[in-house]
DNA sequence: AGCTTTCCC
């Protein structure tokens, strides 16, 4: 259709007096197949048997702990004994027939116990409670060297996400009879980064896997703990590998460091595949395996349909797959499809809302709700909302955010495109990509299980089985994917000095952990030996990559002299994606480009992002207001005040910052070029070798490794030529994108490197 | 040659 050619983006549905067809990209489908020739009314839904209770706490709903964000099914009220409906349901639980059994595998000398439970079984709440009265539980004195020293007498357990931790700490607070924030005393607490509620009298602690790393940087031993439940391990992030590690560490080592009480370890994971963990816990000497104790969850049945053939167009199978869903399944019943991106959810949100518009008016609604992470909280509002009563149904288009992190409730239906994002570093290349690949065979179980939550469901894979069956069974463990840069930091910081020994259940290449280890040379972080340096040793502290720590103590330099304004900047760029909201269309760009303009630096991102919390920073009137206008993206600005804060406040525990900065709002005064000058050869103290050349092609080429790259669009350097750049981040995504771009002089790279 | 899966200190 030539009249399409105009706006090659924005695809279309036919005319609505053919309804029975799609037209996507310049394809045509016919969907008449799904449009039954005589539309039947949706039959009522079959009575639902009682639910079997997966009396999981209604975690995860939410992303943010905001109270104005309540979850579907408020928490019932609680009196300070506690509720005896409370117990009752405790006592529903899988878990719950296994008490005695988990209790008696720890007493004694056996220090280790691992427990796999499936979604619902109740693990993450009733093990620490089983436990903490237990007597190897109690708190006591002993002896350390010459010094008598108390050990043990609370529980930590590990969640890998902040709203788990809180609202979990929450749910067994209540359950035990002392609800948070109701007193100054209680026997359960969380501690998350900028948020900690540790009422005295805490016997079980619940916290993010970075707070245990930091605890453990300050306490190798542990020793306020008489047991570590580590919960999620399966999702093995970087930080449950290392901390896993340490563990291993301490149940094999002397106990002298906790005066020769031993620490419980309890691992609990979700998937079945224990082998790894296993094996990785086992003593050396040992002939008994580690103890397993595997609980049933509870989950409704999901009838899984594979398609019999590859799907070519995922955007058309999509189409297909809703249509024949809403048309055909009883209401209620909500569709979630996993998709891989906002830009493939957008493009879909439109051709279901197109072709919605030409069903029948006897048919339900769909509501199309996007939920990926860059959405604002309100938009991402709407996913959760139950959809009205009888003749709507909800569809939510996610990326892998519905995976884990959060819960959509009402999900009948799942559609699993098959594929993820997924970000890897190249540490030869030393860039990340970030790309859509197939998922593993435990992520696609994962995403059939979001159909079984509330009721029986169906899982439509966009895939064939034989491809099920060609996919790997786990996803790679991030420390295998990522940049080892702090991970290596933080063993060389807790006092690892062969990192190659260091117990991993999945080990980095061995090149890759030269490349950091050459890398915190160059930063100051270690000595020619080897050995962590102090400048190593206060990055360590700092929660911030190496380098960007490295900037912050560059910045006390006198001949810098910018420590403030580097930890506003490095605030902006470490609270979120982007400080700014991408523009869409033409109209929007110019009226916020005119509000920007007095943001925008010609130096660059990193100029850009100081003027823009120094200008927020110094607005009193209303910062809603002023962030709209700007399509400044709030939540993260609010987040940036909090790392601010943060910042600030370990500055000025180390003597960085000799005194508290003054309160805002303080008066906008513009950087000069000069100290901008003298700010930008700061930072290329940490990133010294993230430089590119201007090519007489008009190409940016990188001076490490030679790449050719571009400016990416978000940067405000985009599209303009300079003599050299600095640039803080190398993503391979559709090319070779540099971000948080700098202009620089070609003479400063080498000023750069003298140093070194 | 105009863009970004998700967490966390």
């Amino acid at each position: 259709m030539a009249d399409d050619e105009h706006k090659p983006k924005r695809r279309k549905t036919k005319t609505a007096n053919d309804a029975s067809v799609v037209k996507i990209g310049n394809k045509t489908i016919s969907l008449s197949a799904y449009l039954a020739p005589e539309k039947k009314p949706l039959e009522k839904p079959p009575s639902i048997q009682e639910p079997v209770a997966t009396e999981e706490p209604q975690r995860d709903v939410i992303k943010e702990n905001d109270p104005q964000t309540q979850t579907p099914h408020p928490p019932k009220r609680t009196t300070s004994n506690g509720d005896p409906s409370l117990l009752k349901s405790r006592k529903a639980l899988p878990i719950w027939a296994h008490q005695s059994e988990i209790k008696a595998s720890l007493r004694g000398d056996n220090d280790l116990l691992l427990i796999v439970g499936e979604t619902g079984s109740g693990k993450s709440t009733q093990v620490p409670q089983f436990l903490c009265d237990e007597p190897w539980c109690r708190r006591k004195k002993a002896q350390v060297q010459s010094d008598t020293v108390n050990v043990g007498g609370m529980i930590a357990i590990t969640q890998p996400r902040r709203v788990a931790a809180t609202t979990l700490a929450g749910r067994v607070a209540r359950e035990m009879g002392t609800p948070l924030g109701a007193s100054r005393e209680g026997s359960v607490g969380y501690s998350v980064r900028f948020d900690h509620n540790v009422p005295k009298g805490t016997k079980i602690k619940f916290l993010t896997e970075g707070m245990l790393l930091q605890e453990l940087l300050r306490d190798p031993n542990l020793r306020q703990y008489s047991a570590v439940i580590v919960d999620e391990i399966h999702e093995r992030s970087v930080d449950v590998d290392l901390i896993a590690g340490f563990l291993k560490q301490i149940l094999s080592g002397d106990k002298v460091g906790r005066g020769g009480i031993p620490l419980k370890v309890v691992i609990m994971s979700a998937t079945a595949d224990v082998e790894k963990i296993q094996t990785f816990f086992a003593p050396h000497n040992s002939r008994s395996p580690v103890r397993l104790l595997q609980i049933k969850g509870r989950q409704y049945p999901v009838e899984i349909k594979h398609t019999s053939k590859p799907v070519t167009d995922i955007q058309e199978a999509l189409l297909k797959q809703i249509f024949d869903i809403h048309l055909h399944e009883p209401l209620p019943g909500d569709i979630l499809a996993f998709l891989t991106g906002q830009e493939e959810i957008e493009s879909a949100q439109r051709l279901i809302e197109e072709y919605c518009e030409t069903l029948a008016s006897d048919v339900p609604k769909l509501l199309v709700c996007p939920l990926y992470g860059q959405l604002s909280i309100q938009a991402q509002q709407n996913a959760f909302l139950p959809a009205k009563k009888g003749f709507i149904r909800k569809v939510v288009l996610a990326t892998n955010i519905a995976e884990t992190s959060v819960t959509v409730p009402g999900v009948r239906y799942v559609i699993d495109c098959g594929k993820a994002k997924v970000k890897q570093f190249r540490s030869q290349l030393g860039m990340e990509s970030l790309l859509a690949k197939a998922i593993s065979k435990s992520s696609a179980i994962q995403r059939t299980g979001r159909a079984g939550r509330e009721g029986p469901g169906k899982c439509y894979r966009l895939y064939t089985s034989a491809t099920y069956d060609s996919l790997k069974e786990a996803d790679l463990p991030e420390i295998l994917r990522n940049d080892v840069l702090g991970a290596v930091l933080t063993m060389k910081a807790r006092g690892i000095n062969d990192i190659l020994s260091f117990p991993l259940m999945d080990f980095p290449d061995i090149e890759s952990v030269e490349k950091a280890l050459i890398h915190l040379h160059f930063l100051g972080a270690l000595a020619d030996d080897g050995t962590i340096t102090e400048v190593g040793r206060k990055l360590a502290l700092f929660p911030i990559s190496a380098p960007y720590g490295r900037v912050l103590l560059a910045a006390r330099e006198p001949q810098y002299d910018c420590l403030l304004e580097v930890i506003d900047i490095i605030a902006c760029i470490t609270s979120g994606d982007n400080i700014f909201h991408q523009l869409q269309s033409e109209e929007v760009r110019e009226e916020v480009e005119e509000y920007r303009k007095e943001l925008y630096r010609r130096e660059g991102d990193i100029l850009t992002y100081l003027t823009t919390m120094q200008r927020y920073a110094a607005e009193n009137a209303d910062r809603i207001e002023w962030c709209k206008k700007r399509k400044v993206n709030i939540r993260n600005m609010k987040q940036a005040l909090n790392i601010r804060k943060q910042l600030r406040g370990i500055c000025l525990k180390e003597k960085l910052l000799t005194e508290t900065p003054p309160p805002d709002p303080q008066p906008f005064v513009p950087m000069s070029p000069e100290r901008a000058i003298s700010l930008l050869k700061c930072f290329m103290k940490g990133f010294g070798t993230k430089c590119a050349l201007l090519a007489p092609d008009s190409s940016y080429v990188t001076i490490q490794g030679k790449h050719v790259v571009a400016i990416h669009p978000s940067s405000v350097l985009h599209g303009q030529k300079r003599e050299a750049i600095m640039f803080l981040e190398h993503v391979f995504t559709q090319r070779s994108y540099v971000k948080k771009v700098s202009t620089i002089q070609a003479d400063w790279i080498v000023e750069a490197m003298e140093g070194h």
